[in-house]
RNA sequence: GGGCCGGUAGCUCAGUUGGUUAGAGCACACCCUUGAUAAGGGUGGGGUCGAAAGUUCGAGUCUUUCUCGGCCCA
């Protein structure tokens, strides 16, 4: 007996992956062929797919949100590549903003630096140092999942041709009239000195005092009402000063109460909510109390108060004002308004024509528009406050409350409303909202639900304001006539700025002559020239102007935006905003949005749980290929869990995959053969193996169906189930018999060889996008003329694979077989058998099904040494399995009772 | 605090307009194999579908409340 007689599989594909070693190889090899290049080379002319990238920010290491963010990007670029597109991914980063601007001043202070003593473009200079730091590291970091783009071409929002691009693009709105200048309170640290972003405010728990104060009547139409006294609660004292109204809700019951307490307010009668008359009398521990007038509140109209500062100069009038947004949630009913300092109250007054003035500088201390107080910072002025309405009696009591309260992110310092000149894009002089909420109708969403999302933000955002009192970001390209205060509107000077930033960057706002930027036509002295920069959510909103619209390779608008599900508020809101206002449309064709990373139990990432595992990580204990199954298979339209237990499921399923490739491979020994489809006659071949190019050819079909859904986790399990089901526990199980120990001239086992090979191309083509490395590890082990998997196209079957009569028929040949299994599996229990090839089935069918099944051969389908089947009338499908009699031949390892007969079971035999 | 989204076996996911005993793969257990071998095959166990109430002849699917989680907002 010798193994020569017997053709085992040999191949030089390893069942060890060793990813983390050999992933860094296939990435110098793609660096070698310039795999970018070549793609974009050999696709010249082909439709276009481009995944426009949304910039991450360039600081600190990736994580898995990014990782995340990053594969499933690539997997779809490389989808579309393969499917016959010039598929175009060119990555970008964000630069601009506080954090890299903090990141310097943090440097500064470690190194005793005063700021205000550097000069701005040196700070500036700096920053951008930085951010070409964490450009680097992130590119290596993002080549290392395997992603695919164009990385010696990136795009930054801080590159001289972002920079002049962003000025023309707020010259457009500038132009258009709808960028204006306002007054308006804004989140305000008063630690950093500056407006915060919505993105940079955290909410924190925050122990706020509260008080409850009056304000008498001075006139009302209800003349019940007069010389009474409104109280409102509030948790700011300090915006007291600021007052200029107050609010009431006309829906809602007010009463008159008269208080004989002992104590400031005996005697007198205030006016509050009934609805909360309950929780006022507890607060304010009022136990002798009298309810004498209840009434609606649309009956305050036209009531002014004075301010409970009358006597100490506070003389202006404090006009009651209707308003929605005052509950009986907390507090009286009545709500203090200071249109410094909050946006309600902001939006409020201005509705009623009182303005909004400076109460406080950006240090948070009041101006000199605040009588008495001037001088004091805000956040030291409550007990004054308090000390000073107990004095004028018009507090009913304070106390402390914690609650939910905006912070800074950076410097996690509570925030204040302050009012300040700031630079708005109007959502209405020129129906930018309506344009946009069109826009959103226009573009396909992945998963659907995030249009509604991101129509209803549009619906309700107020205007856009995009100043900042910063020094990192592209400054605002405004001047201001000193004397008629107007705005110069003017093409010439955003064009001559723009080009001069096009050449030198953006620096030279800060330190260069004004006349440079004005040319000839203005004198620089007429004009105030802006400080202010550009938040950087414009600037991220502008990418498809200076990187779609910019480059020959891409086009506009883009096919499609993927980022995880906080930008439909962040770059898919700022991006659409800026679009439709110069462009009338959105910059994208569809939107793709991903939940978020979770850990294992679904809690989110954090340092304090415990539970943060780093990209890094993984691609040291498992390899990318890993992580990118973990990508395909989650389900992206909800958060996405993560943990080691999860991994090495997915590590385990890789296997599984590649032992499936392993076995191709050897049976094949490593040489592949294109199969052309047009000579291939399929009713030549046996009917197992039409039987697996319909399976193919329906797995084909599922799979355009998945893709074009961007539905991967059910298109990655349809090809996981097709290798362990159809493969290795049916096909290949079967077939190892005829490709073992047939001769290799044998026309059955030619068939299989060719399916092997059809199966092999198929398998690396469906899986290449996902398992990006292990594909080309094989690809490059079979083609040596050949550069890359990522090069190739999807394979297209023909319809001729296509059988239906064959695979019903198969389905209940299989059911057949799942029977004789069970059988074979009780004899396996009671130890008569071990392996299948020692069974000799007896399989009774009915009737029926003679048609069905006479051609087929049981032993062959159920692996084992005999199989005979009889049919009855009216009789279920059963099985009996006994030993099978004879000896065991050495080569072929059936048990018969005749010597062996099959060819290559007799040569060399004695 | 408000809005939106989600909770189906240990894990990743299916589950049509409400209609038999809720499915798949992996993992697990046991067995077989030792010619895919740090592989391969077979069989099997496992779910009060987040909880409760309701609508209905019938609910994983519809309604309400609660709970847990995530994102966004304040």
């Amino acid at each position: 007996m010798t193994k020569s007689q017997i053709n085992l599989p040999k191949t030089a594909f390893s069942m060890k992956a060793n990813l983390p070693v050999k992933e860094p190889e296939i990435l110098e090899y793609w660096k070698k062929i310039n795999l970018y290049d070549e793609l974009r080379d050999q696709s010249k002319g082909r439709e276009k797919f481009v995944l426009h990238d949304g910039p991450p920010y360039a600081n600190g290491n990736i994580h898995m949100g990014t990782a995340l963010n990053k594969i499933l990007k690539d997997i779809i670029v490389k989808f579309h590549q393969m499917e016959g597109k010039d598929s175009i991914y060119v990555p970008g980063w964000d630069c601009h903003g506080l954090p890299i601007e903090w990141k310097i001043e943090e440097q500064y202070k470690k190194n005793k630096k005063n700021k205000n003593e550097v000069p701005i473009v040196e700070f500036r200079k700096e920053c951008r140092t930085f951010a070409e730091k964490w450009i680097e590291v992130h590119k290596s970091q993002f080549k290392r999942l395997g992603v695919v783009g164009d990385w010696e071409n990136y795009y930054s929002t801080m590159s001289f041709n972002a920079e002049a691009q962003i000025v023309r693009e707020l010259g457009k709105f500038l132009k258009e009239g709808s960028l204006y200048k306002g007054f308006k309170p804004v989140l305000w640290s008063t630690v950093e000195k500056t407006a915060l972003a919505d993105a940079e405010v955290e909410y924190q728990d925050h122990k706020s005092d509260t008080i409850y104060t009056s304000f008498k009547v001075k006139s009302s139409n209800l003349k019940d009402l007069v010389g009474n006294e409104i109280v409102i609660w509030t948790t700011t004292p300090w915006t007291i000063p600021a007052n200029k109204a107050l609010a009431y809700n006309e829906s809602l019951d007010y009463i008159i109460l008269e208080i004989n307490d002992e104590g400031d307010f005996k005697n007198r009668k205030i006016v509050i909510a009934d609805a909360l008359l309950e929780s006022v009398v507890k607060e304010c521990e009022l136990n002798n109390y009298k309810k004498i007038h209840t009434f609606k509140g649309k009956e305050f109209k036209n009531t002014i108060c004075s301010h409970p500062f009358l006597n100490l100069g506070y003389d202006h009038d404090i006009p009651m004002l209707e308003a929605r947004f005052v509950t009986t949630e907390q507090g009286t009913g009545i709500v203090h308004c200071a249109p410094s300092h909050g946006p309600d109250d902001f939006n409020l007054c201005l509705n009623n024509d009182i303005k909004a003035i400076e109460t406080v500088d950006g240090d948070g201390k009041y101006t000199n528009n605040v009588k008495l107080f001037e001088g004091i910072h805000i956040f030291k002025a409550n007990p004054i406050i308090i000390e000073k309405l107990k004095e004028q009696k018009n507090l009913l009591t304070n106390g402390e409350l914690v609650h939910s309260y905006p912070h800074s992110w950076r410097s996690k310092a509570p925030l204040v409303h302050r009012a300040t000149p700031q630079w708005f894009i109007s959502m209405e002089s020129h129906k930018l909202r309506s344009k946009a909420l069109k826009a959103i109708d226009e573009t396909i969403f992945y998963p659907s639900k995030g249009k509604e999302r991101l129509k209803s933000m549009i619906e309700t955002r107020p205007d856009w304001c995009v100043s900042r009192q910063r020094v990192w970001g592209v400054p605002l390209p405004i001047f201001v006539n000193r004397k008629t205060k107007e705005i110069l509107v003017d093409d010439e000077v955003i064009e001559n700025i723009a080009s001069i930033y096009e050449n030198e960057g953006s620096d030279c706002w800060f330190s260069d002559d004004p006349q440079r930027f004005l040319g000839n036509k203005y004198k620089a002295q007429d004009y105030e020239k802006l400080s202010d920069i550009v938040e950087v959510w414009f600037d991220s909103g502008s990418t498809h102007s200076f990187v779609l619209e910019k480059r020959d390779d891409l086009k506009w608008p883009a096919s499609m935006y993927l980022e995880g599900s906080d930008q439909h508020r962040g770059w898919f809101h700022s991006s659409l905003l800026e679009s439709c206002g110069t462009r009338g449309r959105a910059p994208f064709e569809s939107i793709l949005s991903h939940g978020f990373v979770v850990d294992g139990k679904g809690l989110k990432m954090s340092k304090s749980l415990g539970n943060v595992i780093a990209p890094d990580d993984i691609l040291k204990k498992y390899g990318a290929d890993i992580l990118r199954i973990w990508v395909a298979s989650s389900n992206y339209a909800e958060d996405l869990r993560i943990d080691y237990s999860i991994l090495d499921q997915h590590a385990e399923s890789y296997r599984k995959i590649r032992n499936t490739f392993r076995y191709l491979l050897g049976n094949i020994n490593d040489n592949f053969e294109i199969i052309n489809f047009e000579q291939l006659s399929v009713d030549d071949l046996p009917e197992l193996e039409q039987l697996m190019l319909h399976k193919l050819y329906v797995l084909n079909t599922n799979f355009k169906k998945y893709f074009s859904n961007y539905d991967f986790h059910n298109l990655y399990k349809e090809l996981l189930n097709f290798c362990t089901v159809d493969l290795s526990a049916f096909y290949f199980d079967i077939r190892k018999d005829n490709l073992y120990c047939d001769g290799k001239d044998t026309k059955k086992r030619k068939s299989t060889i060719l399916l092997l090979n059809i199966i092999l191309n198929a398998l690396l083509k469906w899986f290449a996008p996902i398992i990006s490395f292990t594909t080309e590890e094989i690809f490059k082990l079979l083609f040596k003329d050949k550069k890359s998997i990522h090069l190739e196209k999807f394979i297209e079957f023909p319809e001729k694979f296509k059988n239906e009569k064959l695979s019903k028929k198969w389905i209940e040949l299989i059911k057949i077989r799942d029977i004789c299994n069970i059988s074979i599996e009780e004899k396996r229990a009671s130890k008569e058998i071990g392996s299948s090839l020692e069974a000799d089935l007896k399989i009774q069918l009915n009737q029926k099904l003679k048609k069905l099944t006479e051609n087929t051969d049981f032993s062959e389908l159920c692996i084992t040494s005999k199989a005979v089947v009889s049919y009855k009338d009216d009789i279920e499908t059963t099985a009996l399995t006994t030993k099978a009699k004879g000896s065991k031949c050495s080569i072929c390892w059936k048990i018969k009772e005749t010597a062996c007969d099959r060819d290559n079971c007799t040569v060399n035999k004695e």
